[in-house]
DNA sequence: CTTGGAATGTCAACAAGGCTGACATAAAAC
DNA sequence: GTTTTATGTCAGCCTTGTTGACATTCCAAG
């Protein structure tokens, strides 16, 4: 790859070199490893695990979810998830209900407790968000949504605005 | 947390409402996805794992690096990085050289196989940063990078700015 | 109605890559 | 000369990925 500015038209793409591409690639990195650290030491006392995380995120995002659709959104193996919702099930932080309509499907929902560590992941984490997004402002925030947004495979991006979505 | 806009003074904070910040949430795990896919791909097909790639990227970046400053840019353990850092070593991918200056320290070089492994990966990274970048024009981009530089830890946010600057 | 395939979910076993703890070695520092 | 520091190694554990085998349920073709 070219190390050089790139340019189309009169455009000047400094923006594009791969020493600013590198800069992103870091920033990926060292950012994801805060986004998640506060989480993972509430996680950590609990004894679970960041995939517990995820799947309580989601659950709670679109209660009554099947296993199969929780699969497509985590992108990991139904024996991989399965682990982890066993523990969660047998702790009581999730319930699994046989479908009516289709009795091979589960449909998962938090209980109460579940609920409870749902909100202590989530507040943690958005508190973080928060302090960044108020120090760098609205127009910086949007820029970042639509990097990320960008970014993402087509796949992912379809469930992520689906939740978007169903969000507001 | 509440649910509602927060306003200091006359300004309306309608960015920083639970909702916005759970979709920044949700957008950066996703995206994240995206971001390690491409070079998870080229490196299962080598029997290397992220860690390996980590590793390299940054020694990379720093030749000539002690195992000591690659432990705290990774935040793993030595024993962690020492299995990683020992394949490569093997398969003739990293060089370890004593210190001159403090012989207890030891020096990690990419070889030339090291080096071609690196390209590729970062190649495979930096084509879908630089897709996503053009997409959505420099302002986005300066924005995404502000906000991930407010969300890392401290200590991360050293080492990044370290790295950022030598690649001036 | 039966039967075979597809969809869904569970159990078992294995691998990668985190972790801790204990210990060895070598060199620097005091 | 003793202590501290930097590194490497061994053993063993945990989480969370993986594949393979299997049970259950539904549905559709015969």
């Amino acid at each position: 790859m070219s190390d050089k500015a790139s340019t189309t038209g009169n455009e000047t793409l400094l923006f594009l070199t791969d020493d600013q591409l590198r800069k992103g690639i870091e920033a990926m990195f060292f950012a994801y490893r805060g986004f998640t650290a506060d989480p993972d030491r509430i996680l950590s006392d609990k004894g679970y695990g960041r995939a517990h995380h995820r799947a309580v995120h989601f659950i709670n995002r679109s209660p009554g979810t099947t296993v199969n659709n929780l699969l497509s959104i985590l992108g990991v193996t139904k024996q991989s998830l399965n682990r982890v919702l066993r523990t969660l099930i047998e702790d009581g932080l999730v319930e699994s209900r046989v479908g009516t309509r289709d009795r091979r499907e589960r449909h998962l929902y938090l209980t109460e407790k579940g609920e409870t560590l749902e909100s202590e992941l989530s507040t943690a984490q958005r508190n973080r968000m928060r302090a960044a997004f108020r120090q760098v402002g609205p127009e910086a925030v949007v820029g970042f949504r639509q990097v990320l947004e960008a970014m993402m495979d087509s796949e992912l991006r379809n469930h992520y605005v689906q939740l978007r979505e169903a969000g507001e």
